[in-house]
RNA sequence: GUGGGUGUAGCUCAAUAGGUUAGAGCACCUGAUUGUGGUUCAGGAGGUUGUGGGUUCGAGACCCAUCACUCACCCCA
């Protein structure tokens, strides 16, 4: 391959018609299950004011400070490409007052975002996330709603081995409390702590629990439990997403040290894994976010979402047969003189919703047939000088190899007919 | 940002230990006498072996650099 040729850019990718098939039967099936849970589609601008991101998704966390696509417009705006989408929701959420005109709003999206890390599998630069953000109520009963809406997701796309992992990180209030006895607890250990986590030390505590290193893990084994700093309203809350989870029979694992890394976060967290992707194993991520949009300027309001990455679901429906539109007819044709009418019976059974297809490259007689045949087409019109001069078209059943003479003023109606 | 692996035709891969003109399968195009697809047969097109340098009488192969892809770390969906 030539060097100089353009390509797509590191860690973006184009999404052929074979994959795209794949995609858009994604897409319905999110659809469709949304839409039985009442959410509605919201879309957002592909860019925002950087500081949107910086002040809901932490100054502190990856996101922000190593992994957005900013730059400075020629006005002298600070704009970033999304690197996540609760932020950007949130802040439509809060510009047109939207928890004003409804008490509850239920909304979802699907959408590309931007981040600039080193791709690998399951992971992009331009990746793609489908998610729901519901805002205004603090109880329980939108928590299992919101996770049962993801599993039924995953379930209609026939989906298996997964895993929903769940923890509660409680109130604000609360994790200044734990924060501190995780500080008390990991501060004889410092000088054994990783780089990372020695910087975390001061900066996000919480996250040094979400650590990969083995003797780190070991040392954390006796670290104090979020779930003892909670505080009573928190616990209730909590007790009472398991129990509604319970009943609708959704199975999870609690997961004291699953922390979001993301600021905005409280109480109910949660994520769904997959044992069958290789190290990027989640496919969802979420929880709530009570101090979003007070955080974003905008009126306390009690939220909660997750944001599922849409290429790792892929690669979990690969082995799924998907079914390309097909062409139902070729119209077959000889010699310039039937150009005219080829191209006009093409468009006429067009219009009968009928997928039609014809010549373009002005082929051989057999050479069209094997194009027909490829398209795996039911039935093929030819049309020649014969045909034309006495008004009778050969129908040919690809199936069968039998052909019939139907005359061109009758041919609409009797494509229709058949079944396809 | 760090580390490993891999770069040969559109795709999947060959090319003994460095030795002529870099091959095969699939896909593509043409043909097998008049205007009929699938199967078969025959033929054709398609490559500066990612790029640049080096070692050698001789490099697809060995060495160096560079780029790309890929997997992993960090982190995340």
């Amino acid at each position: 391959m030539n060097n100089k040729t353009i390509r797509a850019i590191k860690g973006t990718q184009d999404i052929l018609p074979e994959e795209s098939i794949k995609w858009q039967s994604l897409e319905d099936q999110i659809r469709k299950i949304t839409s039985h849970y009442g959410y509605h589609e919201i879309r957002t601008p592909a860019f925002e004011k950087t500081k949107l991101f910086s002040r809901s998704v932490g100054e502190e966390t990856d996101i922000v400070s190593k992994e957005m696509y900013s730059w400075t417009d020629q006005g002298g705006e600070d704009l970033t490409l999304k690197p996540e989408l609760t932020a950007s929701v949130a802040r439509a959420f809060i510009q047109h007052n939207l928890g004003r005109i409804n008490p509850i709003n239920k909304l979802y999206y699907i959408d590309a975002l931007f981040r600039r890390e080193r791709p690998q599998k399951g992971r992009y630069r331009q990746f793609h996330q489908f998610g729901v953000e519901a805002f205004g109520s603090e109880h329980p009963e939108i928590d299992a709603e919101v996770i049962a809406l993801a599993i039924s997701i995953f379930k209609s796309l026939g989906l298996e081995g997964l895993k929903l992992n769940l923890n509660s990180i409680g109130s604000p209030e609360c994790r200044i409390n734990y924060r501190a006895a995780l500080q008390k607890f990991l501060k004889p250990h410092f000088s054994e702590l990783t780089e990372t986590s020695q910087k975390r030390f001061n900066d996000n505590p919480l996250r040094i629990l979400d650590t990969k290193a083995s003797h780190e893990i070991k040392i954390l084994e006796d670290a104090p439990n979020i779930s003892d700093y909670l505080t009573n309203e928190d616990q209730t809350h909590f007790n009472e997403v398991i129990e509604y989870l319970d009943i609708l029979e959704i199975q999870y694992k609690l997961m004291p040290r699953l922390v979001r890394g993301l600021d905005y976060y409280t109480r109910t967290t949660f994520e769904i894994t997959s044992s069958n992707l290789g190290a990027q194993n989640a496919i969802c991520g979420g929880g709530r976010y009570d101090g979003l949009t007070e955080m974003l300027g905008g009126k306390p309001t009690p939220g909660i979402g997750f944001a599922a990455g849409m290429e790792r679901v892929l690669l979990l429906m690969k082995s799924k047969q998907f079914n390309k539109n097909k062409v139902q007819i070729y119209i077959v044709s000889l010699g310039e003189k039937t150009r005219a009418t080829v191209i006009k019976l093409a468009q006429d059974l067009r219009n009968q919703s009928l997928n039609t297809e014809f010549d373009l490259l002005r082929r051989s007689l057999k050479a069209q047939l094997k194009e027909a045949n490829k398209m795996n087409v039911k039935y093929a019109i030819i049309i020649g000088d014969k045909e034309l001069e006495s008004n009778q078209l050969e129908v040919k059943d690809f199936l069968t190899g039998n052909q019939q003479k139907v005359e061109l003023n009758k041919i609409i109606e009797h494509m229709n007919s058949l079944s396809f």
